[in-house]
DNA sequence: CGTCTTGATGTCAGGGACTGACATCGCCTA
DNA sequence: TAGGCGATGTCAGTCCCTGACATCAAGACG
Protein backbone atom coordinates (compact mmCIF):
# COMPACT_ATOMS: atom_id res chain seq x y z
CA UNK A 1 0.00 0.00 0.00
CA UNK A 2 2.81 2.02 -0.80
CA UNK A 3 1.99 5.71 -1.28
CA UNK A 4 3.61 5.90 -5.25
CA UNK A 5 2.17 2.82 -7.18
CA UNK A 6 1.87 3.52 -10.54
CA UNK A 7 -1.58 4.63 -12.03
CA UNK A 8 -3.87 5.81 -9.45
CA UNK A 9 -6.42 7.12 -11.81
CA UNK A 10 -6.34 3.83 -13.50
CA UNK A 11 -6.54 1.46 -10.44
CA UNK A 12 -9.36 3.82 -9.31
CA UNK A 13 -11.14 3.18 -12.39
CA UNK A 14 -10.90 -0.12 -12.30
CA UNK A 15 -12.02 -0.08 -8.68
CA UNK A 16 -15.15 1.46 -9.00
CA UNK A 17 -16.12 -0.59 -12.44
CA UNK A 18 -15.36 -3.85 -10.03
CA UNK A 19 -17.45 -2.56 -7.26
CA UNK A 20 -20.33 -0.87 -9.53
CA UNK A 21 -20.85 -4.24 -10.55
CA UNK A 22 -20.64 -6.66 -8.26
CA UNK A 23 -22.72 -4.48 -5.61
CA UNK A 24 -24.47 -1.76 -7.42
CA UNK A 25 -23.64 2.05 -8.22
CA UNK A 26 -25.35 3.78 -4.85
CA UNK A 27 -24.32 0.46 -2.34
CA UNK A 28 -20.70 1.68 -2.82
CA UNK A 29 -18.65 4.32 -1.37
CA UNK A 30 -16.38 6.31 -2.42
CA UNK A 31 -14.49 5.35 0.61
CA UNK A 32 -14.76 1.62 -0.55
CA UNK A 33 -13.63 2.71 -3.91
CA UNK A 34 -10.54 4.20 -2.52
CA UNK A 35 -9.84 1.93 -0.39
CA UNK A 36 -9.80 -1.13 -3.26
CA UNK A 37 -7.26 1.19 -4.99
CA UNK A 38 -4.92 1.64 -2.23
CA UNK A 39 -5.80 5.77 -2.42
CA UNK A 40 -8.04 7.86 -0.30
CA UNK A 41 -11.49 9.20 -0.50
CA UNK A 42 -10.05 12.71 -0.78
CA UNK A 43 -7.43 11.61 -3.33
CA UNK A 44 -10.52 10.12 -5.03
CA UNK A 45 -11.87 13.72 -5.82
CA UNK A 46 -8.35 14.46 -7.05
CA UNK A 47 -8.71 12.69 -10.03
CA UNK A 48 -12.46 13.15 -10.79
CA UNK A 49 -14.62 15.97 -9.83
CA UNK A 50 -17.44 13.36 -8.56
CA UNK A 51 -18.33 10.01 -8.24
CA UNK A 52 -19.99 9.78 -11.67
CA UNK A 53 -17.11 11.01 -13.24
CA UNK A 54 -14.80 7.85 -12.90
CA UNK A 55 -16.89 5.97 -15.69
CA UNK A 56 -16.31 8.61 -17.82
CA UNK A 57 -12.98 9.69 -18.59
CA UNK A 58 -12.69 8.46 -21.46
CA UNK A 59 -15.10 10.65 -23.50
CA UNK A 60 -12.71 13.71 -23.62
CA UNK A 61 -10.62 11.38 -26.33
CA UNK A 62 -13.92 10.42 -28.29
CA UNK A 63 -13.91 14.26 -27.92
CA UNK A 64 -10.85 15.38 -29.85
CA UNK A 65 -11.31 12.23 -32.63
CA UNK A 66 -14.14 13.60 -33.72
CA UNK A 67 -13.50 17.00 -33.81
CA UNK A 68 -10.01 16.08 -35.72
CA UNK A 69 -12.47 13.81 -38.25
CA UNK A 70 -14.68 16.80 -38.75
CA UNK A 71 -11.88 18.83 -39.54
CA UNK A 72 -10.51 16.50 -41.87
CA UNK A 73 -13.18 15.83 -44.19
CA UNK A 74 -13.40 17.06 -47.80
CA UNK A 75 -14.94 21.09 -48.07
CA UNK A 76 -17.61 20.13 -50.26
CA UNK A 77 -19.13 17.24 -48.33
CA UNK A 78 -22.70 18.02 -47.08
CA UNK A 79 -23.14 18.18 -43.35
CA UNK A 80 -24.80 15.12 -42.83
CA UNK A 81 -22.26 13.14 -44.31
CA UNK A 82 -19.16 14.45 -42.90
CA UNK A 83 -21.07 13.62 -39.35
CA UNK A 84 -21.71 10.15 -40.22
CA UNK A 85 -17.80 9.79 -41.60
CA UNK A 86 -16.65 11.37 -38.50
CA UNK A 87 -18.72 8.86 -36.23
CA UNK A 88 -17.68 5.99 -37.84
CA UNK A 89 -13.94 7.01 -37.39
CA UNK A 90 -15.29 6.85 -33.79
CA UNK A 91 -16.85 4.04 -34.14
CA UNK A 92 -14.16 2.46 -34.89
CA UNK A 93 -12.12 3.10 -31.63
CA UNK A 94 -14.97 0.62 -30.25
CA UNK A 95 -13.99 -2.66 -31.93
CA UNK A 96 -12.41 -4.91 -29.94
CA UNK A 97 -13.98 -3.59 -26.81
CA UNK A 98 -17.41 -4.54 -27.33
CA UNK A 99 -17.56 -6.50 -24.04
CA UNK A 100 -15.80 -4.18 -21.50
CA UNK A 101 -18.22 -1.85 -23.54
CA UNK A 102 -20.99 -3.63 -22.27
CA UNK A 103 -19.72 -4.31 -18.75
CA UNK A 104 -19.61 -0.38 -18.29
CA UNK A 105 -22.79 -0.03 -20.11
CA UNK A 106 -24.72 -2.07 -18.09
CA UNK A 107 -23.15 -0.04 -14.81
CA UNK A 108 -24.43 3.24 -16.45
CA UNK A 109 -28.15 1.53 -17.55
CA UNK A 110 -28.69 0.30 -14.08
CA UNK A 111 -28.27 3.97 -12.30
CA UNK A 112 -30.10 7.05 -12.75
CA UNK A 113 -27.57 9.55 -12.27
CA UNK A 114 -25.20 7.50 -14.75
CA UNK A 115 -27.15 8.02 -17.01
CA UNK A 116 -27.64 11.50 -16.93
CA UNK A 117 -23.68 11.63 -16.71
CA UNK A 118 -23.91 10.01 -19.47
CA UNK A 119 -26.39 11.93 -21.41
CA UNK A 120 -24.15 14.86 -20.72
CA UNK A 121 -21.43 14.01 -22.10
CA UNK A 122 -23.05 13.02 -25.40
CA UNK A 123 -24.95 16.37 -25.61
CA UNK A 124 -20.59 17.67 -24.86
CA UNK A 125 -19.79 15.43 -28.30
CA UNK A 126 -23.06 17.43 -29.97
CA UNK A 127 -21.90 20.91 -28.91
CA UNK A 128 -18.29 19.92 -30.18
CA UNK A 129 -19.68 18.65 -33.56
CA UNK A 130 -21.88 21.30 -34.25
CA UNK A 131 -18.79 23.95 -33.37
CA UNK A 132 -16.54 21.93 -35.71
CA UNK A 133 -19.04 21.98 -38.49
CA UNK A 134 -19.25 25.81 -38.19
CA UNK A 135 -15.71 25.95 -38.28
CA UNK A 136 -15.60 24.42 -42.04
CA UNK A 137 -18.39 26.85 -42.88
CA UNK A 138 -21.71 25.47 -42.02
CA UNK A 139 -24.05 27.61 -41.88
CA UNK A 140 -25.76 27.85 -37.74
CA UNK A 141 -28.82 25.98 -38.29
CA UNK A 142 -27.97 23.02 -40.64
CA UNK A 143 -24.80 22.15 -38.33
CA UNK A 144 -26.58 22.55 -35.19
CA UNK A 145 -29.37 20.06 -37.12
CA UNK A 146 -26.69 17.62 -38.24
CA UNK A 147 -24.90 17.71 -35.04
CA UNK A 148 -27.86 16.73 -32.94
CA UNK A 149 -29.43 14.33 -35.43
CA UNK A 150 -25.70 12.63 -35.69
CA UNK A 151 -25.68 12.22 -31.52
CA UNK A 152 -28.76 10.71 -31.40
CA UNK A 153 -27.99 8.60 -33.97
CA UNK A 154 -25.06 7.15 -32.56
CA UNK A 155 -26.79 6.58 -29.52
CA UNK A 156 -29.03 4.10 -31.22
CA UNK A 157 -26.40 2.81 -33.04
CA UNK A 158 -24.70 2.04 -29.81
CA UNK A 159 -27.24 0.66 -28.52
CA UNK A 160 -27.98 -1.84 -31.16
CA UNK A 161 -24.31 -2.90 -31.54
CA UNK A 162 -23.83 -3.23 -26.87
CA UNK A 163 -27.18 -5.80 -27.84
CA UNK A 164 -26.34 -7.61 -31.06
CA UNK A 165 -24.49 -10.85 -31.32
CA UNK A 166 -23.20 -10.30 -34.51
CA UNK A 167 -19.99 -9.90 -35.63
CA UNK A 168 -20.79 -6.19 -37.25
CA UNK A 169 -18.60 -3.45 -35.55
CA UNK A 170 -20.37 0.07 -34.33
CA UNK A 171 -19.13 1.58 -36.90
CA UNK A 172 -21.34 -0.78 -39.62
CA UNK A 173 -24.36 -0.12 -36.85
CA UNK A 174 -23.64 3.52 -37.20
CA UNK A 175 -24.11 3.66 -41.09
CA UNK A 176 -27.26 1.51 -41.25
CA UNK A 177 -28.70 4.27 -38.83
CA UNK A 178 -27.70 7.03 -41.40
CA UNK A 179 -29.33 4.33 -44.02
CA UNK A 180 -32.30 4.38 -41.77
CA UNK A 181 -32.94 7.95 -41.31
CA UNK A 182 -32.13 8.58 -45.51
CA UNK A 183 -35.34 6.41 -46.07
CA UNK A 184 -37.61 7.88 -43.13
CA UNK A 185 -36.75 11.61 -44.33
CA UNK A 186 -37.61 10.07 -48.14
CA UNK A 187 -40.91 8.73 -47.03
CA UNK A 188 -41.33 11.54 -45.12
CA UNK A 189 -40.64 14.05 -47.87
CA UNK A 190 -43.11 12.09 -50.22
CA UNK A 191 -45.92 12.09 -47.72
CA UNK B 1 -46.91 29.57 9.20
CA UNK B 2 -49.97 27.81 9.75
CA UNK B 3 -49.28 23.93 8.71
CA UNK B 4 -51.80 23.58 6.32
CA UNK B 5 -51.55 26.24 3.32
CA UNK B 6 -52.50 24.86 0.63
CA UNK B 7 -50.20 24.19 -2.37
CA UNK B 8 -47.00 22.94 -0.68
CA UNK B 9 -45.77 21.55 -3.70
CA UNK B 10 -46.41 24.95 -5.67
CA UNK B 11 -45.04 27.08 -3.29
CA UNK B 12 -41.96 25.58 -3.31
CA UNK B 13 -41.26 25.46 -6.83
CA UNK B 14 -41.75 29.25 -6.58
CA UNK B 15 -39.49 29.94 -3.87
CA UNK B 16 -36.68 27.24 -5.45
CA UNK B 17 -36.71 29.46 -8.64
CA UNK B 18 -37.14 32.88 -7.20
CA UNK B 19 -33.61 31.37 -5.16
CA UNK B 20 -31.78 30.24 -8.20
CA UNK B 21 -32.51 33.10 -9.53
CA UNK B 22 -31.39 35.66 -7.04
CA UNK B 23 -28.26 33.48 -5.47
CA UNK B 24 -27.75 30.39 -8.45
CA UNK B 25 -28.39 26.91 -7.75
CA UNK B 26 -25.55 25.88 -5.16
CA UNK B 27 -25.86 28.81 -2.99
CA UNK B 28 -28.93 28.18 -2.43
CA UNK B 29 -30.05 25.59 0.24
CA UNK B 30 -32.65 23.33 0.39
CA UNK B 31 -33.72 24.41 3.99
CA UNK B 32 -33.79 27.99 2.29
CA UNK B 33 -36.56 26.91 -0.21
CA UNK B 34 -38.09 25.03 2.37
CA UNK B 35 -38.16 27.87 5.21
CA UNK B 36 -39.46 30.67 2.22
CA UNK B 37 -42.22 28.25 1.29
CA UNK B 38 -42.76 28.21 4.78
CA UNK B 39 -42.33 24.60 5.20
CA UNK B 40 -39.26 22.17 6.40
CA UNK B 41 -36.79 20.67 4.59
CA UNK B 42 -37.97 17.17 4.92
CA UNK B 43 -41.24 18.35 3.41
CA UNK B 44 -39.30 19.64 0.37
CA UNK B 45 -38.28 15.66 -0.09
CA UNK B 46 -41.58 14.71 -0.04
CA UNK B 47 -42.51 16.27 -2.67
CA UNK B 48 -39.56 15.81 -4.89
CA UNK B 49 -37.04 13.18 -5.24
CA UNK B 50 -34.01 15.93 -4.98
CA UNK B 51 -32.99 19.54 -5.44
CA UNK B 52 -32.61 18.98 -8.72
CA UNK B 53 -36.81 17.95 -9.28
CA UNK B 54 -38.09 20.98 -8.12
CA UNK B 55 -37.45 22.91 -11.58
CA UNK B 56 -38.64 19.64 -13.48
CA UNK B 57 -42.47 18.66 -12.62
CA UNK B 58 -43.53 19.75 -15.49
CA UNK B 59 -42.29 17.33 -17.87
CA UNK B 60 -44.91 14.86 -16.49
CA UNK B 61 -47.62 16.38 -18.35
CA UNK B 62 -45.56 17.26 -21.60
CA UNK B 63 -44.81 13.40 -21.62
CA UNK B 64 -48.56 12.44 -21.67
CA UNK B 65 -49.68 15.00 -24.15
CA UNK B 66 -46.62 13.65 -26.77
CA UNK B 67 -47.68 10.42 -26.29
CA UNK B 68 -51.57 11.29 -26.85
CA UNK B 69 -50.81 13.05 -30.31
CA UNK B 70 -48.92 10.10 -31.22
CA UNK B 71 -51.79 7.71 -30.37
CA UNK B 72 -54.11 10.52 -32.41
CA UNK B 73 -51.90 10.76 -35.70
CA UNK B 74 -53.60 9.18 -38.85
CA UNK B 75 -52.45 5.68 -39.30
CA UNK B 76 -50.77 6.14 -42.70
CA UNK B 77 -48.77 9.08 -41.76
CA UNK B 78 -45.17 8.32 -42.16
CA UNK B 79 -43.04 8.36 -38.69
CA UNK B 80 -41.20 11.84 -38.67
CA UNK B 81 -44.26 13.04 -39.57
CA UNK B 82 -46.24 11.83 -36.89
CA UNK B 83 -43.55 13.00 -34.42
CA UNK B 84 -43.07 16.63 -36.04
CA UNK B 85 -47.27 16.88 -35.40
CA UNK B 86 -47.09 15.58 -32.11
CA UNK B 87 -44.24 18.11 -30.88
CA UNK B 88 -46.02 20.95 -32.43
CA UNK B 89 -48.86 20.41 -30.33
CA UNK B 90 -46.46 20.35 -27.32
CA UNK B 91 -44.88 23.28 -28.54
CA UNK B 92 -48.28 25.23 -28.30
CA UNK B 93 -48.38 24.41 -24.49
CA UNK B 94 -45.52 27.14 -24.53
CA UNK B 95 -47.47 29.81 -25.43
CA UNK B 96 -47.70 32.54 -23.48
CA UNK B 97 -45.02 30.96 -20.87
CA UNK B 98 -41.97 32.44 -23.08
CA UNK B 99 -40.84 34.92 -20.32
CA UNK B 100 -41.36 31.79 -17.59
CA UNK B 101 -39.69 29.86 -19.57
CA UNK B 102 -36.69 31.94 -20.20
CA UNK B 103 -36.47 32.06 -16.43
CA UNK B 104 -36.02 28.66 -15.73
CA UNK B 105 -33.86 28.16 -18.99
CA UNK B 106 -31.60 30.60 -17.45
CA UNK B 107 -31.37 29.12 -14.15
CA UNK B 108 -31.22 25.50 -15.57
CA UNK B 109 -28.47 26.87 -18.33
CA UNK B 110 -26.22 28.46 -15.75
CA UNK B 111 -26.00 24.70 -13.68
CA UNK B 112 -24.18 21.58 -14.84
CA UNK B 113 -26.48 19.62 -12.75
CA UNK B 114 -29.77 20.83 -13.82
CA UNK B 115 -28.48 20.89 -16.92
CA UNK B 116 -28.19 17.17 -16.32
CA UNK B 117 -31.32 16.95 -15.32
CA UNK B 118 -32.88 18.58 -18.18
CA UNK B 119 -31.27 16.16 -20.72
CA UNK B 120 -32.43 13.28 -18.89
CA UNK B 121 -36.68 14.30 -19.00
CA UNK B 122 -35.84 15.08 -22.86
CA UNK B 123 -34.39 11.55 -23.42
CA UNK B 124 -37.42 10.21 -21.22
CA UNK B 125 -40.09 12.09 -23.75
CA UNK B 126 -38.04 10.55 -26.70
CA UNK B 127 -38.27 7.00 -25.08
CA UNK B 128 -41.95 7.83 -24.62
CA UNK B 129 -42.09 8.62 -28.42
CA UNK B 130 -40.47 5.61 -29.35
CA UNK B 131 -42.74 3.34 -27.62
CA UNK B 132 -45.90 5.08 -28.46
CA UNK B 133 -44.84 5.23 -32.39
CA UNK B 134 -44.24 1.23 -31.94
CA UNK B 135 -47.68 1.05 -30.59
CA UNK B 136 -49.22 1.89 -33.55
CA UNK B 137 -47.15 -0.14 -35.67
CA UNK B 138 -43.75 1.35 -36.74
CA UNK B 139 -40.93 -0.71 -36.74
CA UNK B 140 -38.04 -0.79 -33.73
CA UNK B 141 -35.53 0.64 -36.06
CA UNK B 142 -37.32 3.50 -37.35
CA UNK B 143 -39.72 4.09 -34.39
CA UNK B 144 -36.44 4.98 -32.62
CA UNK B 145 -34.38 6.72 -35.29
CA UNK B 146 -37.50 8.78 -35.43
CA UNK B 147 -37.89 9.74 -31.91
CA UNK B 148 -34.21 10.72 -31.03
CA UNK B 149 -34.26 12.82 -34.00
CA UNK B 150 -37.52 14.55 -33.11
CA UNK B 151 -35.93 15.08 -29.83
CA UNK B 152 -33.52 16.71 -30.79
CA UNK B 153 -35.03 19.18 -33.26
CA UNK B 154 -37.36 19.89 -30.12
CA UNK B 155 -34.15 21.35 -28.85
CA UNK B 156 -32.66 22.73 -31.14
CA UNK B 157 -36.05 24.49 -31.96
CA UNK B 158 -36.72 25.48 -28.11
CA UNK B 159 -33.42 26.58 -27.85
CA UNK B 160 -33.84 29.59 -30.81
CA UNK B 161 -37.82 30.13 -30.04
CA UNK B 162 -36.01 30.94 -26.25
CA UNK B 163 -33.57 33.45 -27.76
CA UNK B 164 -35.46 34.92 -30.73
CA UNK B 165 -37.30 37.97 -30.66
CA UNK B 166 -39.85 37.28 -32.64
CA UNK B 167 -43.22 36.99 -32.53
CA UNK B 168 -43.32 33.47 -34.13
CA UNK B 169 -44.65 30.38 -31.38
CA UNK B 170 -42.42 27.30 -30.31
CA UNK B 171 -44.62 25.35 -32.71
CA UNK B 172 -43.58 27.47 -35.97
CA UNK B 173 -39.35 26.99 -34.64
CA UNK B 174 -40.16 23.32 -34.64
CA UNK B 175 -41.75 23.13 -37.93
CA UNK B 176 -38.98 24.94 -39.16
CA UNK B 177 -36.36 23.19 -37.91
CA UNK B 178 -38.17 19.62 -39.45
CA UNK B 179 -37.85 21.78 -42.73
CA UNK B 180 -34.19 22.03 -42.46
CA UNK B 181 -33.67 18.30 -41.36
CA UNK B 182 -35.65 17.63 -44.76
CA UNK B 183 -33.34 19.66 -46.97
CA UNK B 184 -30.46 18.40 -44.95
CA UNK B 185 -31.19 14.49 -45.43
CA UNK B 186 -31.78 15.22 -49.46
CA UNK B 187 -28.78 16.98 -50.00
CA UNK B 188 -27.17 14.44 -48.27
CA UNK B 189 -28.68 11.79 -50.54
CA UNK B 190 -27.64 13.74 -53.66
CA UNK B 191 -24.52 13.85 -52.27
C1' DC C 1 26.05 13.59 -0.90
C1' DG C 2 22.71 16.74 1.08
C1' DT C 3 19.14 20.14 0.34
C1' DC C 4 15.21 22.09 -2.18
C1' DT C 5 11.48 22.11 -4.93
C1' DT C 6 7.48 20.03 -6.61
C1' DG C 7 3.58 17.27 -7.32
C1' DA C 8 0.90 13.62 -5.47
C1' DT C 9 -1.01 11.92 -1.41
C1' DG C 10 -2.80 11.92 3.47
C1' DT C 11 -5.41 13.94 7.47
C1' DC C 12 -8.91 16.58 9.46
C1' DA C 13 -12.97 19.32 9.94
C1' DG C 14 -17.21 20.65 8.18
C1' DG C 15 -21.35 21.82 5.09
C1' DG C 16 -25.05 20.20 2.65
C1' DA C 17 -27.96 16.53 0.18
C1' DC C 18 -30.71 12.86 1.27
C1' DT C 19 -33.06 8.96 4.19
C1' DG C 20 -35.37 6.25 7.83
C1' DA C 21 -37.95 6.16 12.02
C1' DC C 22 -41.13 8.14 14.70
C1' DA C 23 -44.17 11.98 16.48
C1' DT C 24 -47.69 15.42 15.54
C1' DC C 25 -51.28 17.89 13.47
C1' DG C 26 -55.66 18.89 11.15
C1' DC C 27 -59.36 17.31 8.07
C1' DC C 28 -62.94 13.70 7.12
C1' DT C 29 -65.86 10.11 8.15
C1' DA C 30 -68.45 6.87 10.71
C1' DT D 1 -66.99 12.78 18.91
C1' DA D 2 -63.56 9.22 18.30
C1' DG D 3 -60.70 7.39 14.97
C1' DG D 4 -58.58 7.12 10.60
C1' DC D 5 -55.36 9.04 7.66
C1' DG D 6 -52.59 11.92 4.91
C1' DA D 7 -49.46 15.74 5.24
C1' DT D 8 -46.07 17.79 7.99
C1' DG D 9 -42.45 18.15 11.67
C1' DT D 10 -38.39 16.40 14.40
C1' DC D 11 -34.23 13.97 14.93
C1' DA D 12 -30.34 11.22 13.97
C1' DG D 13 -27.36 9.51 10.78
C1' DT D 14 -24.82 8.39 6.20
C1' DC D 15 -22.51 9.79 2.36
C1' DC D 16 -20.85 13.17 -1.10
C1' DC D 17 -17.83 16.73 -1.64
C1' DT D 18 -14.56 20.71 -0.28
C1' DG D 19 -10.98 23.67 1.89
C1' DA D 20 -6.89 23.99 4.61
C1' DC D 21 -2.87 22.14 5.94
C1' DA D 22 0.64 18.36 6.64
C1' DT D 23 3.47 14.76 4.64
C1' DC D 24 5.92 12.03 1.54
C1' DA D 25 8.70 10.46 -2.60
C1' DA D 26 11.33 11.74 -6.63
C1' DG D 27 14.12 14.66 -9.42
C1' DA D 28 17.02 19.13 -9.65
C1' DC D 29 20.82 21.31 -8.19
C1' DG D 30 24.63 22.74 -5.68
Amino acid sequence: MARWEPNARGRLEDAALDLFTERGYDKTTIAEIAQRAGLTERTFFRHFADKREVLFSGSAHLHDVLVGAVAEAPADAPPLTVVATALERVGSLFEERRSYARRRQAAINANGELLERELVKLAGLAEALDAALRARGTAEGPASVAAETGIALFRSAFTSWIAADDTAGLSEHIRAAFTSLHSLAVASSAK
